[in-house]
DNA sequence: TTATTAATGCAACTTAATTGCATTAAATAC
DNA sequence: GTATTTAATGCAATTAAGTTGCATTAATAA
């Protein structure tokens, strides 16, 4: 099994997503971190940081991927753990993808599927652009 | 206002989008229509298409981006329309992208957004895949 | 049947993301 | 602290996805 290594650019880009209320998009990271490290790491980077479930990737309807921290506190245990199961918003004017915490979608499938994750976006106006 | 016109592409390409019951992306379209018409009229004939509301974009959480008709009748009128606020399950080993026309999501969001669409996502196995 | 202009084909271009490979530097063992 | 291992990086090149300009074609209305 591979490990995974604590490097300048992982905890920078790692810390800039967390600290972000809005998902970040590769280029946002970018020119957010002129000079930290080469367009390619960032690729690399944000790839570690799904795979170690410390951020999450977002598609916004347009196909944008961005990427965000949603690090929300779980009931049953005290761990800050990245869930998915949320609902993201985006809007048209801003373009900002913000994560709605409080909302929880209720919805039941057909039995036949099994469920991995979801992914769930609502385009419009936030509070600022409207 | 610009009028649209009937052609050749565009009548294939709706069909095909039409007929398939799981959501196509640009590259698959291009793959079931050689010699039909160029690549760039594919994009520019499914931009039409998603303006006039015949069919619809959906991206999948990995950002990429698929068309697909979704035509349900609706109760009030019986004309049918292309509504996009379903759920799409994306299954991620044929990744076939399908409609689940029958699940309607419930949901409240704060009072100060406004929504425009939503665009939700389950990420699993499809029943011909578990 | 003609006139108008939307739609197309083709080439070129932009943007996003990936891959190969030599080099660098974290983490571990000594 | 020093040596060893190999994950991570930088750089160049490549692939993939989508867009734009422009001359030509053809759908629609006059």
């Amino acid at each position: 099994m591979k490990t995974t290594r604590k490097t300048a650019s992982k905890t920078a880009i790692l810390d800039l997503i967390t600290a972000s209320k809005v998902a970040l998009s590769q280029i946002e990271i970018q020119n957010l971190t002129i000079g930290l490290c080469d367009r390619v790491t960032i690729y690399r980077v944000l790839d570690r940081l799904v795979n170690e479930d410390l951020i999450h990737k977002i598609a916004t309807p347009d196909g944008t991927v961005k990427y965000a921290s949603c690090n929300h506190k779980h009931q049953k245990n005290s761990e800050s753990h990245n869930h998915h199961n949320h609902i993201h918003f985006n809007c048209t004017k801003c373009l900002a993808v913000t994560c709605l915490e409080s909302v929880v979608p209720i919805f039941t499938i057909p039995e036949n599927y099994i469920v991995q994750e979801f992914n769930f976006t609502i385009t419009g106006l936030c509070p600022n652009c409207k």
